[in-house]
DNA sequence: TGTACATCAGTGAACGCGCGTTCACTGATGTAC
DNA sequence: TGTACATCAGTGAACGCGCGTTCACTGATGTAC
């Protein structure tokens, strides 16, 4: 049957957030479009009336989840006292609830190696969604040219998943949080300049 | 058939290779049991002669790779002059060659997100092979207690895996080269004391 | 030393399962007249 | 304003495929006598 007007795009929005915090949390190997379309009370065969394909989904919830991530960080920076903006985004990115909430997290973090093995036009796709999301937070950066900003930002936040995957793989809760705060400490200590940084 | 007597220990060894190799290359969703098999001209049933799973598998795989990972840093470091040992791994691991061969490199760039999805049993064994790879690792890393080497340890070793994947997702080879280069300036810099570390 | 037999690494077919994708169909809505 | 019709989001069954796992079987080897 046909749906009412607006409906269309609310689904197709609903389908890419759950694909988004899905794949996010469980890879994009398990939980794919059947359980994505069940998990929205539809069936699987509807999908292809919003995207061209799985990986057409993959690359658009993965621009969508640097969106998020963008959005998130950009407001905590703002919310932070000025000259304390980057204190702030290492803060939130190296927090217990990060460590513990892939779903709604970093994709850097949750998928790396995956989006690495992708065909090229998804990694094209996910390139461009990385540079939108670096240019956004460039601001909140050290550096005393725009090459340097951006080659500092890639450090840290490539930097900053990579210990954060390698501490969600670990066992031992206590460890976890103590390796999340020597990372934050350390990130903190390289890469703003002490208490007013 | 009965096959010769050291042949059951060198199938073994064989297929561990073979998978440890395509799980850090391919991911372990795709070229699973089936292909590893036929890769070494054998049948998939007979796997389970020599596994009890496929998480068993996967387990010894990612031990292996990280032994494997361990013997060639400390070969890396024992061949540098006397002082540049953390030089030398920072530079191996940093390197275009790991860069561009993830299923002879390490397990954290190639697997850290999947491995954070394993379950409980197999996270357990990982970690164990973690630890160990850690603790032949500590004479090379600056501290001046073994707690400070082994936080520092993780820390610089996750924070390169993380952007050794992220370069890996890059598009432009010229622009992974040169975060290549930035990134081992920057842990040079931080972690090595200047033209002795 | 010679023979009978147990062992067991590897074969190959079969299993149930979930995947991504296709497709004929449904029927309420929006639109043309 | 009323009616006939085209649209198309979503359904549900089907497809081929490769996965991990099981299992009856094979037959050269090692071993017991």
């Amino acid at each position: 049957m046909r749906y009412p007007a607006e409906q269309k795009a609310a689904t197709h929005e609903k389908i890419l957030e759950a694909a988004s915090r899905s794949f996010r949390e469980h890879g994009s190997e398990f939980n794919g479009i059947g359980p994505v379309m069940k998990e929205l009370g539809l069936t699987k065969g509807g999908f292809y009336r919003h995207f061209e394909s799985k990986g057409d989904l993959y690359a658009a919830a993965v621009e969508r989840a640097f969106e998020e991530l963008g959005d998130r960080l950009v407001a905590v920076a703002r919310a932070a006292p000025k000259g304390k903006e980057l204190r702030a985004v290492i803060e939130d990115y190296l927090s217990s609830r990060h460590l513990h909430d892939a779903g709604a997290g970093c994709p850097l973090a949750a998928l790396a190696p995956e989006m690495a093995r992708q065909p090229l036009e998804i990694r094209k796709r996910i390139n461009q969604s990385m540079l939108k999301y670096r240019e956004r937070m460039l601001p909140f950066i050290p550096g005393r040219t725009v090459e340097e900003k951006r080659a500092r930002f890639f450090l840290i936040m490539s930097g900053m998943a990579g210990t954060l995957v390698a501490t969600r793989a670990l066992v031992d809760p206590q460890g976890q949080e103590r390796m999340l705060a020597a990372a934050r400490s350390f990130y903190l200590d390289t890469f703003t300049s002490g208490k007013t940084g």
